[in-house]
DNA sequence: AATGGATTGTTACATTTGCAACCAATATAC
DNA sequence: GTATATTGGTTGCAAATGTAACAATCCATT
């Protein structure tokens, strides 16, 4: 009994399977960064890093920018605000809308943890090297890009896009 | 008040950021792919094929080797047995390891759900050009060449790796 | 203004996941 | 030989996540 048809896939080589992978790593490290110092969840970082970035958003431009499920985000923006790291602030022409910023608290910290990030990318760019780190960058770019075709701009229609069972 | 310190940090082009919606993305749609052909979940999906790949291993090999954690492993081979599709086989020196090999039916099923993967990966080769697709994957080497250390999560000894304090 | 249809955000529930405790078997120390 | 540690693998429980349902609000058509 071999028990061993011909391979006919090669996982390591798979694409999907190591996209997953990196990632995984990668990010598994940074998080180990941010939560020693912070106790920050995934979520949470990634709603401060974005209200950081933007100033002032919604918890639905949170969620579309981030990729991230609006329960997700609806969470972690909770915590967020237990903290007082960010105040809402409700639209005064819509009602449903509620505005979200950082306090300065909030600001104080996203600072810090953005050079923490930073750093992190400064020391993965130098382990990788500047040309592979480049050349993954412009693969990824390159992944968005096909993908996002299917993401229409400001709207998800999934209507057409998703698998029709289940 | 602006609201907006200056964005420190840009996360679209922040690394793990970038690595994780790719990763997401693609997983995510060749995902949808072999659970509407066979109902596998993820982690099931990649004992087969580790399994499929290998032959004969045992779980903790499947573990160490997909990066997954052994209690995925563990619960993704009950369910694969549970279509017969595996078989475990006690080791006669050792009576604490099974190895573990598909069943005709799981290698036939094995062969048809590889095809999808590669043709999968062909499809994706050529949407984002070979040229760029072979950035991203000398990118991801490397990323996985630096972070080895990181293999099995299981196995770790964290005393000089992990953070010292929870 | 009123009904129906979207849209924003939260909550309830089921599923998935990971950690820790656990059993069984082996290896090591005494 | 007996005690202790280690290892392969499973299970219980708690935390994280996604889906679906939901309340509140707005918009469109009538």
């Amino acid at each position: 009994m071999t028990g061993a048809t011909d391979p006919l896939l090669s996982l390591e080589q798979f694409m999907p399977y190591r996209l997953n992978r990196a990632a995984e790593t990668v990010s598994r490290r940074f998080a180990s960064i941010y939560r020693r110092h912070s106790g920050l969840t995934r979520p949470e970082w990634r709603a401060l890093a974005t209200l950081g970035q933007y100033g002032s958003l919604t918890a639905t431009d949170i969620g579309r920018h981030s990729a991230m499920h609006k329960t997700k985000v609806s969470r972690a923006v909770q915590a967020l605000e237990d903290r007082r790291w960010l105040k809402r602030q409700t639209d005064s022409e819509d009602r449903r809308v509620e505005h979200l910023t950082l306090t300065a608290l909030g600001q104080k910290n996203y600072r810090a943890l953005a050079r923490l990030a930073l750093d992190f990318e400064m020391r993965l760019r130098e382990t990788l090297g500047a040309e592979l780190f480049d050349q993954l960058n412009a693969g990824m770019e390159a992944v968005e890009a096909a993908y996002d075709a299917n993401r229409a701009p400001d709207k998800q229609k999934p209507a057409t896009l998703r698998s029709p069972a289940s």
